[in-house]
DNA sequence: AGCGGCCTTGCGGGAACCCGCAGCCGGTCG
DNA sequence: CGACCGGCTGCGGGTTCCCGCAAGGCCGCT
């Protein structure tokens, strides 16, 4: 058994590649990268199935090299190592997995045991292990109160990227009005209120203040607005080669 | 000599007390704190006058707990350790530290040899050492193109908050046409345009757009939201109690 | 069938936003 | 001194945003 790291600290690389070792003795190789450019790379070369991953990395963050790997090969198992459990990166790991597969998504503050015990139950047991404090935010966000659901993430990402209402509406298929109640409903589980008086002195501006909570609720960070910004890239393409109105 | 070192994570706080330890044999004693909280209340306690921290910490950021420190004992001695360079920490860090201080910016990816280097610079010579890649941001972040000046960074601030012109206005004390006027600035120089037609079908909504671009270029970002947030506290408790018209 | 809920869509209007035009003022330079 | 520049301010209007009201469609339940 092959087993790939990619984590861009050298630290913490190394204590991965130990605790690697030491759990899996099944293990015969280790191979490391500093970035996902490279982890897709040698995941390709090397035909590995066993991967352990950092998100937010530098040159390329996990969840796009996760992506990749995937899509090459679906039964890759693969661990993700965390600093943080924001919604932002769990909604974008459990976006990508594919169906079937085993993976698992620990916190970099987790005990020793806890890592290695993760590492046997991925790549051995095929099982996937969710750190509890990650299923903890993944419960909030389906929860009643404050449970943004899918439709509404995708119109939430949209105003982060500074879309306009029309704009929004070509882009999901939707009327102009049909994009504002989602909005309303996003302004609602935000709790989002325009501040002072509700007419001629509102202190907020909705739209921008439901983005600025967004991101102090850690919904959305800097990696999901990349990812976004590269898929609406790609949209805005599409739309001015066939324009079909 | 007392060193304090701010960290969060274990492998790292303990990779900077072997290399205070190896750097600087006229330290007497090492005291670790894993948040900036608690750093405060241990640079407090034990009269501590050289500090090295981290920024981005997860309870309390570094930004923040230097804040303090410096605030009670304006000449001690700092040196910021952080993974990144992103202008939004560059910008937090300069606007902090008190006149004449000395300090420091080291990146976690320099060599060991630059880490020692820059910890006897700071704490014996008493002399500022910034990281050059440091460097390229702030002068970046000053020279004509791309380069936001500090009032407007201001304004850029309050968009990302969710602020209405008007709020802004009372705000900063300028006229609406003025906040306005600052705006039309920041679009020009964050290079936001609308995108396709310019009328009554432009894809983008140019404030919400420049806060995107802003967080991607990172010249925002979590911990300075959360800074400005609190300052906004603040001003609209203030604003309330004594509205002065 | 009838009913109630949920989502979607259209309409209308008040507020806010984006921005060109123009006047005012303090500072600099020839 | 006059010319010029940059920042601040008011005005006006075109557009977007925010949102209440109401009508229609789909679905499950009684």
């Amino acid at each position: 058994m092959k087993v790939l790291i990619v984590e861009d600290d050298p630290l913490h690389r190394a204590y991965l590649g130990d605790s690697v070792r030491a759990a899996l003795p099944e293990c015969s190789a280790v191979i490391e990268a500093t970035d996902g450019a490279e982890g897709e790379r040698l995941a390709r070369e090397h035909g590995v199935a066993h991967v352990v991953m950092d998100l937010q990395m530098a040159r390329r963050n996990g969840i796009e090299g996760a992506r990749t790997i995937w899509r090459e090969r679906p039964d890759t198992r693969i661990l993700f190592w965390s600093n943080y459990s924001d919604e932002a990166y769990v909604r974008g790991v459990s976006r990508i997995v594919p169906p079937g597969a085993a993976y698992g998504y620990v916190l970099k503050s987790a005990s020793d045991e806890r890592l290695k015990l993760a590492l046997r139950s991925i790549f051995i047991e095929n099982q996937c292990v969710i750190d509890n404090e990650v299923r903890g935010t993944e419960q909030r966000s389906f929860a009643r109160t404050g449970g943004i659901s899918e439709v509404e993430y995708e119109i939430l990402i949209d105003i982060a990227l500074g879309l306009t209402d029309r704009t929004i509406a070509r882009r999901r298929g939707l009327s102009l009005r049909s994009v504002q109640n989602r909005l309303q409903q996003i302004y609602d589980k935000l709790e989002v209120h325009q501040g002072a008086g509700q007419g001629p002195d509102a202190a907020f501006n909705l739209r921008a203040r439901a983005v600025s909570v967004a991101i102090r609720r850690k919904l959305v960070n800097h990696g999901a607005l990349e990812r976004a910004e590269a898929d609406l890239g790609d949209w805005l393409a599409a739309a001015a080669a066939g324009p079909r109105r």
